[in-house]
DNA sequence: TTTAACTTGTGAATGAATTCACAAGCGCAT
DNA sequence: ATGCGCTTGTGAATTCATTCACAAGTTAAA
């Protein structure tokens, strides 16, 4: 297939959270240009990402809600169940694991993990912190898929590593710190300093 | 000033954390090319990057560390400090509030606000938590500059609306949802349930 | 059946971001 | 002083993403 950009991919998402909520108010279809409004983008762009993986709509008419909505959720991914580990049960990794949102879509996290005793051995709202040290040995029987990384930035890259050599091949970061990773594992880096300094820069240079 | 983009300046912040690193290792001098390598692009990205506010470099010898790491921080609006304001002292707001990584970088939270009577009063490590309903006149009083929005999402756009009219002009939203803002408002949204998806795509749809 | 009102899907055009490529400057050795 | 090795700064070229613009398809009403 040919490469498909991050921001479409990310305004995929988007389309999917729309249609949702028209799913719920009872709504059959909808055009580019409605899902274009709630995006904040283009009716043009709507097709343009959409005609990447087919032609889902209805000249004249728009596309159909649930049909569309199907087709994103397999696009993206989201007809399967995704098994997720919290590497790190400190303050985010435990506002992580006990966030109902992501069960919701479909990411269900099997368990977090520790190094620290005191941590080791209690749960997060029925998700159980485990030892880091049987962390091989789970990932062998489990088989999750995605790990979400909220260890210190120094412990981050050579956690990544580990996790790697383990099989996983998806992983989002919290750790302000940039990563180096295999080409088969996709990395996602969620930089929190770095969106206020978005913000400070954006203060500072408005005239 | 001729506009900057977003990517440049997630760029530039890049660069100050590495920059801060060979800092502390005493190292006095940086080529494009080693920044470069950090931070996974190329020295001709870096050289442009920088060339929009000027030219700071050395030719045959590369960068002084110390100016510039004090040029970026003058660029980014480091310089000053930021008084911060967190709008919902649930899980993640208390994440947030007790992180130590954003005051490291010039960003003071000075409060925590919710409209559960149960959290009003409270403190979390030393930030308050205030009624909501003061949020008017504290901001008048205190001039915060930036608020982080970790409210659920329903009620996320109202409350950014409130905000706007008491002044904020830099919000960080956590809720999953898209917000409208006037023009002179930077409004900057982390949606982890987004990067997930993208995880997702990723291991779909990888050959 | 014909017409009018809409909306998609997509090449072509435009615009934005990145990469190339090289002249010019600097430090050091000779 | 000269030459060599290295590195910047920046127009030009290229690649990538978005927007335009319109033929073609659909529905509904007359
Ligand atoms: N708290 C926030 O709001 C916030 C915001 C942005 C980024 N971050 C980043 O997220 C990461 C975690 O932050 P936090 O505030 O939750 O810190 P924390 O100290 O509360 O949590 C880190 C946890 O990781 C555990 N840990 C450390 N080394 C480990 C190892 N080798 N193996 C397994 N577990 C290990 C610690 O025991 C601790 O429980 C940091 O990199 C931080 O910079 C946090
Ligand atoms: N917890 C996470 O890991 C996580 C991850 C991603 C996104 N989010 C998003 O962040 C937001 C907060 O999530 P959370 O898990 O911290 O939820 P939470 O329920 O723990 O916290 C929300 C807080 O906001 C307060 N609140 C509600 N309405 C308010 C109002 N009108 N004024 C002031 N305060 C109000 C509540 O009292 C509560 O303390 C949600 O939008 C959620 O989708 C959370």
């Amino acid at each position: 297939m040919k490469h498909i950009a991050d921001s479409t991919v990310r305004r995929l998402s988007a389309y999917l959270r729309f249609l949702e909520d028209f799913e719920h108010r009872g709504l059959t279809t909808i055009s580019s240009d409605e899902l274009a409004k709630q995006g904040g983008t283009t009716s043009a762009q709507v097709r343009k990402d959409l005609s990447f993986f087919g032609s889902f709509g209805k000249r004249g008419l728009g596309y159909s809600v649930p049909e569309l909505s199907g087709r994103l959720r397999e696009i993206l991914g989201l007809s399967q169940h995704w098994r997720v580990i919290i590497i790190g049960a400190g303050k985010i990794g435990a506002a992580l694991a006990q966030y109902r949102g992501f069960r919701q879509r479909g990411f269900s996290i099997v368990a977090a993990y520790d190094n620290n005793p005191e941590k080791i051995g209690r749960t997060l709202e029925g998700i159980p912190v485990r030892d880091i040290a049987q962390i091989e040995h789970d990932i062998q029987r489990e088989a999750p898929e995605i790990a979400v990384l909220t260890v210190p930035a120094e412990a981050a890259q050579p956690m990544l590593d580990r996790l790697v050599r383990a099989g996983i091949h998806a992983i989002l970061n919290f750790a302000p710190t940039q990563l180096q990773a295999p080409p088969e594992v996709t990395v996602k880096t969620v930089n929190m300093a770095m969106e206020l300094e978005g913000l400070s820069f954006a203060l500072t240079n408005r005239e």
